[in-house]
DNA sequence: GTGAAAGCGCTAACAG
DNA sequence: CTGTTAGCGCTTTCAC
């Protein structure tokens, strides 16, 4: 096929490159039967812009990457993910941007990677999801001088511009509707300490027992990894502790936690109340349907974007902070239905 | 952060942009000592070459795009998704080229979308997720002669180059297990048929029913959308039918399908075996495990991304054809263990 | 082995 | 409202 520049169609439509390249990116100023004529050569030859070479001129790109430094597992297990993921692509194709993608699990891909996510010329900017191996990007990022939200709290975030939800309330709200419906031991499947997310949670769930005079007991606390199987590991070591309820971390975890249960052959809410967060899709299929914290995943990245972007264009300082509702969604499995 | 040029560094090294180029290139012919030189200057300014000025002059972005043109509902429930997506993006990787994203699920978007993918410059190839939608984005990406690779067989190949698994082998190899093992009524949950996967199973069980001299019996065949839900709904209208085996075209389908058996109140495998398909983390995880065909995702995924390249530096004729092998994992959930 | 020079295809002042 | 003119930062012949 043919690989028209602007000068051609400037030649076939009778007018000077300026003219078309105003035409092509939808300039004001342009006579109307001009700009007509233009848009028909374009049509009619199929023309199409040279990216790279507008890039070069333009200092812009239109392209935004994503980085997603995850272990493996959870990546793959949590629907979180490729939720998050749809809502970024999403907005992305709303704002005319393009997504890249940048996966990596190691330090060696990191290593490997931060040079073409840092490439001047490539991206405009940069959505890093938070997390463990994140949080050493956030330090690179931020001397590499490109603009960038981190889709989580990091750890460290002095100048860091981030978009998250209020876990330690949602955690909160979680732990006191059990305890208001009459709870007395109430456990935790926590996440691993490694992250803002589950440190949150913890301590939403901490705040709540002792807001309401309860003491903790450690027995109750157990860590998982947002695996089901974790879910389900974390469940087998709670249930000597005699737990009535459980606040999982995760819908995921709280349903790997249900399996043990009813292997154990106890069931749910009858002998354990179940409360997770995230009310991704797996959380209405259970059974029974999982009581949750619905967090808005999907806007939850078109947020990211949209920080994103005003970053770009009004620059990044100050840095942003945005802090997005959650929800409590009673089903069944907390027995307050 | 400065943003250094070619020209500043070679000034600084006190050598010609050319040379500066040669280095960051890798190209042979330098002295050693001029190369050591130029390296060192790199390394202290931190200098990271342009990269929409390098694709302008050289016709060559490194970037790869990805689309995924995706109802909504399997995209977030079934992991063969994201277990593809991590295989391109580290063969991506691990080949130096950058990974776009594009997702889309309406004919909108794809109209949206297909000017950004076809840009010139931007993309060096596109891989593409087979399906409904997707096929008709072939024509269009045949006749914009950028160089492209379906993952997954389309229903229209001439002059396509794809990378697929022997599904109808597969299917054959998982229905012939059950009937080895004594099963009689033998169903299947099959996928949608709009896609070639969902055609190719289903052809691999009726195969495999015929060439044993079986009848077909048509209320042994329910379709599902290879979401969990479908499975579970699936299984519920096979029910009435009395099967004794079930192959389900995902392992998601059969672990929905399983939560319904449960909930008759009848017994994996005791009363009904299954073989699912896909051998993704869930497989392993339900209850009994699942037996089932073991796709290799992962690898397809950095296959299709060789293929791609190939094509990219080989030029796209002939078309490639690229079939995958499939193994048979016995678990519990087939009573033949 | 190295440098000079000519683009790659587009945007964006600046004139007119 | 339209055309002219410089670049954007790099690669790549082609001489030397």
């Amino acid at each position: 096929m043919s690989s028209l520049t602007l000068e051609d169609i400037a030649r076939l439509a009778g007018v000077s490159r300026s003219t078309v390249s105003r035409v092509v990116n939808e300039h004001p100023h342009v006579r109307d039967d001009v700009r007509q004529r233009v848009w028909e050569v374009i049509q009619r030859t199929g023309y199409h812009p040279n990216a790279a070479a507008r890039t070069l001129a333009s200092q812009r790109s239109w392209m935004l990457g994503l980085v997603l430094p995850r272990s493996v597992s959870s990546f793959f297990t949590d629907p979180f993910f490729p939720h998050l993921v749809q809502g970024i692509a999403h907005a992305c194709n709303q704002y005319d941007y393009t997504l890249s993608l940048f996966l990596f699990a190691t330090k060696d891909d990191e290593d490997k990677i931060f040079p073409r996510i840092s490439r001047r010329g490539l991206m405009d900017g940069i959505i890093l999801q938070a997390g463990q191996l994140g949080d050493k990007l956030i330090d690179r990022l931020l001397s590499s001088n490109i603009p960038f939200v981190v889709a989580g709290r990091p750890f460290h975030c002095d100048g860091v511009s981030y978009v998250d939800v209020d876990n330690v309330r949602a955690s909160y709200r979680a732990t006191e509707h059990l305890i208001q419906h009459g709870y007395k031991r109430i456990a935790t499947i926590a996440g691993p300490d490694n992250s803002t997310v589950s440190v949150d949670r913890r301590e939403g769930y901490l705040k709540a027992l002792t807001d309401h005079g309860w003491l903790v007991d450690e027995s109750l606390i157990v860590e998982g990894d947002f695996t089901e199987a974790s879910g389900y590991r974390a469940m087998q070591a709670l249930l000597p502790a005699r737990p009535d309820a459980v606040f999982a971390a995760s819908d995921v975890m709280a349903i790997g936690a249900m399996r043990a249960v009813h292997q154990a052959g106890l069931t749910v809410p009858g002998d354990i109340a179940f409360v997770g967060f995230d009310d991704l899709p797996p959380a209405a299929h259970g059974t029974p349907h999982l009581t949750t914290i619905r967090q808005p995943v999907h806007k939850f990245g078109a947020k990211a974007v949209e920080t994103l972007i005003d970053l770009i264009e009004q620059g990044t300082q100050p840095a942003r902070r945005i802090i997005m509702d959650t929800e409590l969604i009673v089903r069944e499995s907390c027995g307050t239905h």
